[in-house]
Formats: structure tokens, sequence, C-alpha cells
DNA sequence: CGGCATCCTCTTTGATACTG
DNA sequence: CAGTATCAAAGAGGATGCCG
């Protein structure tokens, strides 16, 4: 990309990560962590390979992905963000809490990745402390199932099946967000087609007590008047 | 620009606000509130007239720009922010923090524009209170100086002349963010080659407490392997 | 002048094919 | 698996012209 050639810092950010693909690319390896080539293309519907290889030369340039090969028994390059890239993170969240009132209640035409969500699952729940004993929740929303787990170290959030889970969420991917920041109840998001299967009591702490819950602060996946 | 279908609020988002250009004409309206096409034109050195143009349609279209008709006096369309477009300041801010490293202890080659300094200087000073008598600085930095006013109803930062400043800082932009940030001295800046005319205590009612000053997370402008 | 629309050139992207 | 090569289509940049 052009550079802007301004003496602005939004404008040098935009110089390093203002180009078609990059904060996707970003996002994927926020998401997941080390990535391969081909995990990258398969989380980035529609980018072409060629724009895939430039653009992770140039992050790379920019100390903000590094390249390695991982040791034998999978012996293959490797993808993974810097700390610096890692900072990146307050960017894609200011990005993703914006665009939140443009995505519509269920994927219409869209792609949807389990990965994409559990980011923000992440950070909902990540600062949250659940008592009781070790929970495990799935959660069943897209291509890949989700698997949240409780322990005394905190919660986490991985894609992937659980192995004897509490609980079973089916459903889209805004019921089960809305459940779990506590803008609607058990109950409420049920009537709207969340499949709960399992014990409630599982869910039930992993959700927000009522005073925090009411600190939300607006719509978060609102009617947006252009769809 | 062509969406990435995928049900994911950051790529939405980046459907919305991805093109070039638009996270800065969006920077220019946080910046001067109302603007004429020809202000935000100024703004954006090298832009191309069609573009800007296209992308304050799309804009308006997504509601994040209104355009309408200046009374009589001057009689002629202005842009302003829409609620939902004032709410990209946490997008803008959290490209701009990131993007702090990246730029240059001092501007060679980029255009500088004062107001795009206002932004920032707003940011930091906006929240602190001043106490002691209302107070003026003037801050010559780039094209245009900028005024920072305290009164009993906080602290102003605009672009333009002050009437009668306490005291006056010539210098570039980061000695002037350090001075304000705590990070350096007045001795400090001054010995980097900010000049100081008028009331050091002026200034001083404007920096923050110690305990304040030690907050600040990480170099301001560092030093970037890159440049 | 202020606020664009048009036209043309050049660069970037997208789609596909191919390779160590 | 991890890319490079090729080429058509879309977008950006620059100059100019038009209209109130």
């Amino acid at each position: 990309m052009r550079s802007y050639e301004q003496y602005c810092s939004l404008a040098k950010a935009l110089d390093v990560v203002g180009d078609r693909w990059t904060l996707l690319i970003v996002r994927e390896l926020l998401s997941r962590g080390t990535c391969r080539y081909t995990d990258l293309q398969r989380g980035l519907p529609g980018i072409a390979t060629n724009l895939l290889a430039e653009r992770l030369r140039h992050l790379e340039e920019h100390g903000i992905v590094t390249k390695s090969k991982a040791p034998p028994p999978v012996a293959t390059t490797v993808f993974r963000l810097t700390p610096r890239g890692e900072e990146l993170q307050s960017v894609v969240f200011a990005l993703g809490r914006w665009g939140l009132p443009l995505l519509p209640r269920q994927p219409s035409g869209e792609v949807f990745q389990s990965h994409w969500f559990a980011l923000p699952l992440r950070r909902v729940l990540g600062e949250r402390t659940i008592a009781g004993p070790p929970t495990t929740l799935e959660v069943r929303t897209g291509d890949e199932p989700i698997t949240i787990t409780s322990s005394a170290s905190g919660v986490e959030v991985h894609v992937g099946e659980a192995h004897a889970p509490d609980a079973v969420l089916t459903g889209t991917p805004a019921l089960v967000m809305e459940l779990l920041l506590g803008v609607s109840t058990l109950d409420g998001v049920r009537a709207q087609g969340l499949v709960i299967e399992g014990s409630e009591d599982a869910i039930v702490g992993f959700l927000p007590t009522s005073d925090a819950a009411s600190a939300a602060p607006r719509p978060l996946v609102a009617t947006d008047p252009r769809r």
C-alpha cells in the first residue's frame, strides 16, 4: 500500500495494517495462535494465495508476524504473532465491537467459522471467575464445536469437541452470546430457538451476576437499518 | 470495497470502514467537528477528489456521516459525524495508540497538520482537572498554533492562536506530548530543543501529578527499528 | 470559489494454474 | 504444504471540466 505520508500515528498504523485482508490475518493469528499457511487460507475464505503470501511477508517485515519451522514431527512452517503483533488485539477488539451492530442475528449467506466466535467468547469469559467445581460446556454454533471449561485457574475457550460436557448449547452465535452476557435469560434464549442439553446449573455458573449484567452498554446485535 | 462475506463483526466493520482513506476521513471529522468538503480535502493531502466524494457518499449511506446545508451566512454544505460515527473514536484511538511507535521523533518528509495533533492532546488533557485560575497555553508545533485552555469546566484544546497565552511552547509534537504526559520534565524537554516562553508555573499546572505520570504504560514515540 | 463528475493511466486485487 | 506466475478486473491517483 502506498503510504499516506502523514505525521499522524493513525496514518502510520494504516500504512502498516490498513491493507485489505491484513487485520483479518491478525484476527486468525489472535484466535488460533500458531498457524500453518493453509490454516490461514481456510480461515480467510476468498483470499487469493498470492495476496496471503504477500501480506504475511509484509507483516513479517514489520515485526508483527514471525515465520518459523516447526520441529521435526510436523516439519512445516508456522506463523505466529510477535508481542508487537499481539498488541493489535486492542485494535481488533475496538473494530469488532464497533461492527457488532452490523451482524444480522443469524448468518445468512456469510461464511461462519467457529474459531472467529471463540475470540469474543474468550474476551467475555476470560476475566470471569466461576465458583464451584470445574465445569465444561460445549457450544455448537458453527462448523466446529467450541469447548468452554472453567477451573480454579479460570475460564478457557477452545475450538473442538468437549470430552464430557456438563451441558451442550446448540443455536446461533447471537443467542449464545446474549445468554453468556446476561442480556437474555436461559428461558429467553430457549424460546428463541437455542437448544440446551444437560445441566442448566452448569450453564448458570458461567453467567454474570445481575449487577455485572446491567453494565452491558448497548444492544449487542442490533437491527441494522441497512440490511 | 468488496465485502468479505464473513459472519464476523471485525469483517463487517472492515466492510464499512476498511477502505483506503475512510478512517482518515473519520479522523478529520473527529478532530474538526463540522467540515466543508474543501476542509476535508486540505486535511487529507493526496486524496483524489472523486475518492473523497465517493467515500463521503458511502459513509453517509452507512449512517456514519451526515451532510447538511449550513445556514445562509455561509450557505455551503457541511459534513459531520453521526453518533454512530462518533463511536469510531475508540477505533481511531486504538489504531492511533498502536501506531505511536511508528512515528519518528520529528516530522521528516511527512506532512504535519496541527489539528491532527489536537486530537490526542484532547484525549490526554480532556480528563485532567487543573487547579488554580483559568490558564491558557499556546503550542506552536505545526502549520497552525494550538490553544489549550483550562477553566473550571475543564481543559479545552482548539486549533488557532491564543489571545493572551500565559505560556507558549514551540517545538516538535513529540516533545510537547512527552512534557504533557509527564514522561519528561520541563528542563528535559527544554534541553532537547523545546522553546518555552512565559510562565513556567502555567505549564506546570497542566502536568500530571507524579503518581499519575507513572501510569504511562510504554514509551510514547519509540525508536522504530524499521526507520 | 465549493462540490463534485469524467476521463485516463497506473496499481492492486482476484481467480486460476502451476511448482519445489 | 507453501508458495510463485500469470492475467483479467477493479480500484486508486491525477488532471481537467462543469455547474451553482
